[in-house]
DNA sequence: TTCAATTTTTAAATGAATCTAAAATTATTA
DNA sequence: TAATAATTTTAGATTCATTTAAAAATTGAA
């Protein structure tokens, strides 16, 4: 059984991995942890010694099946925490991941399974990201950066890359939430930004690091 | 903040000095967390330092005004979760307990008072017991065992003294549940059981043992 | 009321998770 | 490519929760 440090660290490997990053360096695994680069690299041996990380020194760290599946797993109790947070106790979608990161780590395969049909098998996070599966499955249709795509685009905003406390206020802010209609007016060039209108009716303006945070469907 | 390890020692002693026991011992304590007394001693230390009981070397423990007030709070939160792992996701009684004993250490006061309006603001946990409000007041009704009730007394099961996992086993097996009409029909001078009849219905032989850990409403 | 049994505390160790500082290794750049 | 810079690991401490063993205090029985 792992400790909460050891999930806390084997799911930040697992998030990084997932964001490109192959060798996870121990710097930037302390960063993601706010701990120092000496206690990353003692839980790096840690973790490679229980085989849930392929880890040799100096050579950074991707996670092994064994890893993964784990690091699923929590990833999927984080993400069905906040579903009911949200669902079930009105709180809003910035307010979930701090709780979440705590009540992922509550052990009882029993709640759980009874905490998913309660929820009625949710297939995505407040955020939009996706919930694996009891086997760590994830089924996810493409999607991509709002910033990516051209003036004339539209599409549905799916989910947000990186759901972050203030990015989320922003967007509840100006309007735009999951499942918001978009489309693509004009990119400036200038300043990488983009002129869009929701849901046929407001125009705004959005700057390039918003639009590369914003995920659109199809 | 209190530690995970805090909280339970000081649940204990709470729970200890309700079941009557004055200057709570080492001993006892250490006997209830299951571990040995050393531990018991160098955590009744801390918390008199943190001033949630009163303690003396050799002298016992209880509870400091502050300190009752944080156990209740923790229980509050213990059987708020309770209710509902049992409304909520389906668990029966005896499967609750181990999961809040993990619950109860989540942080979030907006987690709980919304968990609270969620359950629409239970009084009692699924074992009868009562749920402190968000300033730690209980109010409870007058409750008795059963085995000091005499023959001819008729009441309503209102909660379970100790609700151990087999003895709430055994109750579901017997058909006695939380609400259940009991009607003292004998009791056994040879061994201190008594002869019941449940809902006017079935009639039961129960020791005095499961007789003692039954209570009833007047 | 004394002294032996019991209880409680203290002392010394261990393992987990963290830190700072120093040493080792790798990467960069002149 | 050799020195310097950056990264990573290791060494040595600290704090917390626990243990076993020994010492101290209390209790209670003769
Ligand atoms: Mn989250
Ligand atoms: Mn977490
Ligand atoms: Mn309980
Ligand atoms: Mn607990």
């Amino acid at each position: 059984m792992l400790s909460l440090s050891e999930e806390n660290y084997l799911k930040a490997i697992y998030h990084l991995s997932e964001q490109g990053k192959t060798n996870v360096s121990t710097n930037l695994l302390a960063e993601h942890m706010g701990t120092k680069a000496a206690s990353a690299s003692d839980m790096l041996k840690k973790l490679s010694q229980k085989e849930l990380i392929d880890y040799g020194r100096y050579q950074g760290a991707n996670v092994s099946e064994s890893g993964k599946k784990m690091a699923l797993q929590i990833i999927r109790k984080h993400r069905l925490w906040e579903v009911f947070l949200v669902e079930k106790l009105k709180f809003n979608w910035n307010e979930v991941h701090e709780v979440a990161e705590q009540l992922e780590h509550i052990k009882s395969p029993l709640l759980i399974k009874r905490l998913d049909e309660f929820l009625n098998f949710p297939k995505k996070d407040p955020h939009g990201s996706p919930i694996p599966d009891e086997h760590g499955e994830i089924k996810e249709k493409p999607q991509f950066p709002l910033a990516e795509k051209p003036p004339g685009f539209e599409g549905l905003v799916v989910a947000v890359k990186d759901p972050g406390n203030h990015f989320l206020e922003y967007l509840d802010k100006i309007g735009i939430y999951l499942g918001a209609k978009l489309k693509i007016v004009d990119r400036i060039t200038f300043d990488g930004s983009s002129e869009v209108i929701i849901d046929n009716k407001k125009t705004l303006f959005l700057s390039k690091e918003a639009g590369a945070n914003i995920l659109l469907s199809e």
